[in-house]
RNA sequence: CGGGGCGUGGCGCAGUCCGGUAGCGCACCUGCUUUGGGAGCAGGGGGUCGCCGGUUCGAAUCCGGCCGCCCCGACCA
């Protein structure tokens, strides 16, 4: 039985593994519909833990949420010219409705900017409206030609943000705060660090003036990006006559930004933290931060033991979301495996002799060097350290991730042969110089697969900076960050 | 959408070449014994063999068309 359920290692077929870890640790299936996905229940618990955790930093930085259509008539799509020829290609288009042939065709969002627009126009005025900070938590549609559970399906689940400022000053701060509110979420709550930085303009957001993002490095070393947030300048406002009167009475269009991440983040986390046990789910998105497995050989001992689970678990429910394995139709080890498998941060283990001892058997899911996996602790005592030692995990995972990516690092490469030769090699993250042409990402993605993630941001650059162009050799115009990417 | 692979109980597969009315492991149900790293024995339930059509006395098997899934590319959160 344990040969049947192995998963495939990561070393050996990284997608299959992904699979595999999708479906054992029932996180989501298939659907009758191509490309769309069924999401399970303890899958769909990490992302609700995820949207109610960045639904708080929204909130605490002044937004509101609302809800628009699923559907927008096309004719709205379409005024906006870049925003239309990005998108149309991937839209599904409804013609028919109540029998009957549609007067005008209706599109599934895509995203929302084309239908929140022309309505949240008329909600402004003046420049009092503004600010107006808006989110939506949403699903949208995207005709993708290739799907993978959570990295890229038809349907998604996401939040959009949506912002209209009085000045485009206004609105890139807000655009670069959001950014930031990504990181700070990716970082804290996924144990996922990233990269912040600007997209080129070949990977800039249909419609767009700018766009930043945040780009993690996966375990098979390729590129996710996670989130993105766009200045949309004034290209919306004036496609969906959004204007308001300023100070000095004069008419000027408002300035937009849009800002987002998806259930995407899912597949982030699972390729930032599994291994080849399973999953591994950083504590503050776990739907079980302790599970306790009773462990018994007769009924006596099996009130007993499932009396100071109990215990323990209603003790640190207010702290820590608790799980009593208590089926008896397992034995102990294979609910070890399950619960390994999907990821829980900490198994806690009473048995008859716990008991008698006046004590409990902690075993962390993830272990650094120099920690102890297995712990015993006394009743009392496991009721002090176990929070702590939850708070200790998802900081030791997020170090852990950090150092991974850094060891798949590399700066100060010029040469472009190396550089070929490590895109088709290990991969990883690659800092260099680029002169600014779309011709020089052009000929590195055709030779490689890799692209440019983005040009990152001061923190994350080198020094000293790069003086030349990875591909072309002439003056280098900014730094880049180079990856294949999902 | 191009190239490659694959669709058979919930999962993983055999059977297909050479047509004869479906089988194995795991999972599931019942009972007993078990339970500190994937339990054992006994009994049992579940499949119009991806879909549609054709050939045939007879199709999982042969022929045609379609759909879906996986991998690699181009598009993308």
């Amino acid at each position: 039985m344990a040969e049947d359920t192995r998963l495939t290692p990561q070393s050996e077929d990284f997608s299959a593994w992904y699979n595999e870890i999708v479906q054992q640790a029932e996180l989501a299936g298939h659907s009758p519909v191509r490309g769309c996905m069924v999401i399970r229940p303890y899958g769909y618990r990490i992302w609700e833990l995820m949207q109610a955790d960045l639904d708080a930093r929204f909130k605490r930085t002044g937004h509101q949420n609302a809800y628009f259509p699923l559907f927008l008539p096309l004719s709205a799509l379409e005024k906006e010219a870049e925003h239309v020829e990005g998108f149309a290609p991937e839209t599904a288009v409804v013609t028919r409705g109540g029998g009957k042939e549609l007067e005008e065709p209706l599109v599934v969002r895509p995203t929302s900017e084309a239908i929140i627009w022309p309505i949240v126009a008329d909600w402004i005025q003046s420049y009092r409206d503004l600010p107006m900070l808006l989110n939506q938590w949403a699903n949208v549609v995207r005709w993708e030609l290739r799907t993978r559970p959570f990295l890229r399906t038809t349907e998604f689940l996401w939040q959009e943000g949506h912002t209209a400022h009085a000045t485009a000053e206004e609105a890139l701060e807000e655009t670069r705060s959001m950014l930031g509110v990504y990181r700070a979420f990716m970082e804290e709550t996924m144990a996922m660090p990233v990269v912040t930085g600007e997209k080129t303009p070949g990977e800039r957001f249909a419609g767009a003036e700018r766009t930043f993002a945040t780009e993690a490095l996966m375990r098979d070393n390729r590129a996710l990006q996670a989130g993105t947030s766009h200045y949309l300048g004034q290209n919306f406002a004036r496609a969906f006559e959004v204007q308001f009167q300023t100070e000095e009475g004069e008419h000027d269009y408002v300035f937009n930004t849009s800002w987002g991440v998806s259930t995407r983040l899912v597949g982030g986390l699972i390729m930032t933290h599994g291994d080849d046990q399973g999953l591994v789910v950083p504590p503050r998105l776990a739907p079980h931060q302790v599970v306790v497995v009773p462990i018994w050989k007769d009924e006596d001992q099996r009130v007993l033991v499932l009396e100071a689970a109990e215990r323990l678990r209603s003790v640190l429910a207010g702290e820590l979301r608790v799980h009593v394995d208590a089926r008896d139709t397992l034995n102990p080890g294979a609910k070890f495996y399950e619960w390994e498998r999907k990821g829980v941060p900490l198994r806690v283990e009473i048995g008859p002799r716990d008991v008698a001892r006046q004590q409990v058997v902690a075993v962390r899911r993830f272990t650094p060097e120099g920690e102890e996996r297995k712990r015993f602790l006394g009743e009392a005592e496991a009721i002090a350290v176990l929070p702590r030692l939850v708070d200790a995990i998802q900081a030791e995972l997020r170090d852990a991730a950090r150092q991974r990516r850094e060891a798949h690092s590399v700066r100060g490469l010029d040469d472009y042969g190396t550089f070929r030769e490590r895109m088709e090699g290990e991969g990883g993250f690659v800092y260099a110089g680029w002169c600014g042409s779309e011709a020089c990402e052009a000929k590195a993605k055709e030779d490689t697969g890799a692209t440019i993630r983005v040009l990152p941001d001061e923190e994350f650059r080198s020094d000293p900076s790069p003086g030349r162009c990875l591909v072309c050799g002439e003056a280098a115009a900014a730094e880049a960050l180079w990856a294949r990417a999902y």
